[in-house]
RNA sequence: CGGGGUGUAGCGCAGUCCGGUAGCGCGCCAGCUUCGGGAGUUGGAGGCCCCGGGUUCGAGUCCCGGUACCCCGACCA
């Protein structure tokens, strides 16, 4: 690989940009020949598959089953819940026909008229419709419920402008959908989620976040509450990482979903859905990573210890391996995923710097003096700081090692956000905040839409969510200048 | 869909103003020397210069028409 490639563009001057080089440079995806749609590369994926394990156990954990239901969706589902269709019918991919046959001009192939589908499908944007159908035929009684499954799978939302895994034209993800007897059951069910999620985000991939709930503008298609957990990276700006949505009876009512309940009564069935996707590796990314590329945090990281050898010849790799192999034997009994990097047609110096670029936590580098000594190089990533240790006892320190870094690497994110978090009283400090500093910006709102709407328009930050731990404190919106009970989290966003 | 920009080797680009038959850097292949932070050197392979038409003795270069992609907005996980 060349030197070239391993030079990353500016991160102060075109964090896009630089975003853009290192996702591909780190060979974790790239963009495919469809417009706006992505190729995860395997060692992409190696991380997504730790994410997804990680979330599914979380999933059965909590009581939830996986299920899987159709890529393609009647188009007269989407009519069936007003709000829901708004929100998706201007980014849907829709199917029309279903034959091909050869030009008869002799062009290749083109579609078939005659295999004209008489009633179109969309390639789902989202999954609600299509399983409020099929739930329909599963609920009779209370003791059918809850329902409480989810799906892994890919979605299509035909978007204008795309970013490698923040928006794509399609992506994977998994979406939750529960059905409950009654409205608490529900309401509880989407807070249990977006705690699960903000366990997963600051637990396992190292980022802190802001739970809440979405003012009304924000707030998914179909949705009575939308709660969030909201991450700021840093260039700033805050980036939505999952959503958990009470979605009340209007699915049930728009699908007809009614149960005979404990009274003996019939009632509408209580949904929720909640989802996160690969978009997530987003946030990994620009989380954490530094001008060296890449840093993973231990517990998602596909590979999390590296070791090169130094050596001069055949005679001397020979030896180093043979001590590297029994060194990874006792790392992989100590529960530690290592690979030994022995290639021969490539310099350590190269090697150093490549697993830097993909953020591997710990590298290990042993040479003929350490051969010599009985002692190993030890260099962690989220630092890049080296010593010399003991062969003798490595496995162990490693193991607590693994647990400060993934420590370490929350810590300093939190702190990020921490310092960029600003609270302001006035539309002019908050302008100001937002064009000076970026980042979380917590501010008075008056509670309306009409606010918030002006807001945006004139400095681009909306309102993250009304977070859940806000205090209340009374003062007066930034906009408007009448009462509020509480701060808000505005910020500009992906 | 608006406003900019770019299509030349696997990647990044120069050459286009002023027309003369294809260059640079990196990568790739082979050899030798190297090897504790992105090796050095010698040799080699690799091109429908985005597509179509026109002007010309001659077009990567000029003219006309397409097309693709990128960036900035509007839309959004």
């Amino acid at each position: 690989m060349a030197k070239e490639l391993k030079e990353l563009t500016n991160r102060e001057e075109n964090y896009s940009q630089w975003y853009n080089d290192l996702v591909v440079k780190a060979g974790l995806a790239e963009y495919s020949a469809v417009r706006g749609c992505m190729v995860i590369k395997p060692y992409g994926y190696a991380i997504w598959e730790k994410m997804q394990q990680t979330l599914d156990r979380m999933f059965k954990e909590t009581g939830h089953e996986n299920a899987y239901f159709p890529l393609f969706i009647p188009k007269s589902f989407f009519s069936k819940e007003a709000k829901h269709v708004d929100g998706f019918a201007k980014e849907c991919a829709v199917v029309t026909h279903y034959r091909l046959k050869n030009d008869p001009d002799g062009r290749g192939v083109v579609v078939d008229p005659d295999a004209k589908l008489e009633e179109e499908l969309i390639v789902r944007p989202t999954s609600e419709t299509i399983i409020w159908n099929t739930y329909k035929g599963w609920i009779q009684s209370y003791r059918d419920l809850p329902i409480l499954c989810n799906q892994w799978a890919n979605v299509v939302r035909w978007e204008m402008r795309t970013r490698l895994f923040l928006r794509t034209a399609e992506f994977l993800w998994q979406e939750g959908h529960t059905a409950h007897a009654t409205r608490e059951e529900a309401e509880q069910e989407a807070e249990r989620m977006i705690r699960v999620y903000a366990d997963f985000a600051e637990n396992w991939m190292g980022v802190p976040v802001v739970i809440g709930h979405k003012s009304e503008n924000e707030r998914f298609a179909g949705a009575e509450d939308t709660l969030t957990i909201e991450a700021l990276m840093q260039d700033g700006k805050a980036l939505q990482s999952g959503t958990s949505h009470f979605l009340g009876q209007n699915f049930a009512k728009a699908f007809d979903v009614q149960f005979t309940n404990r009274e003996g009564q019939m009632d509408y069935v209580w949904a929720t859905s909640w989802g996160v996707s690969t978009r997530l590796m987003g946030a990994l990314i620009m989380a954490h990573s530094d001008n060296n590329g890449l840093v993973l945090p231990p517990r998602l990281a596909p590979t999390q210890v590296v070791m090169i050898p130094i050596y001069k010849g055949e005679e001397e790799l020979v030896a180093i391996g043979a001590r590297l192999k029994e060194i990874a034997a006792e790392l992989r009994a100590a529960g530690v995923s290592v690979k030994i990097d022995d290639r021969d047609h490539v310099r350590s110096g190269f090697k150093f710097a490549e697993y830097e670029l993909r953020g591997v936590p710990v590298r290990l580098a042993m040479g003929p003096r350490d051969m010599a000594a009985g002692t190993i190089e030890v260099a962690r990533r989220d630092m890049l700081t080296k010593e010399t240790l003991p062969q003798q006892g490595l496995a162990q320190h490693i193991v607590s090692l693994l647990d400060r870094i993934q420590q370490g690497i929350y810590d300093k994110a939190l702190a990020f956000r921490t310092a960029n978090t600003t609270r302001v009283d006035t539309f002019e400090e908050f302008e100001r905040t937002l064009d000076e500093k970026g980042g979380f910006v917590l501010a008075h709102w008056d509670g309306t839409a009409e606010t918030e709407e002006k807001i945006k328009e004139l400095t681009k930050a909306t309102i993250r969510c009304i977070p859940w731990d806000a205090p209340a404190e009374k003062g007066v919106c930034i906009y408007s200048g009448k009462p509020s009970p509480r701060r808000v989290l505005f910020a500009r966003s992906y």
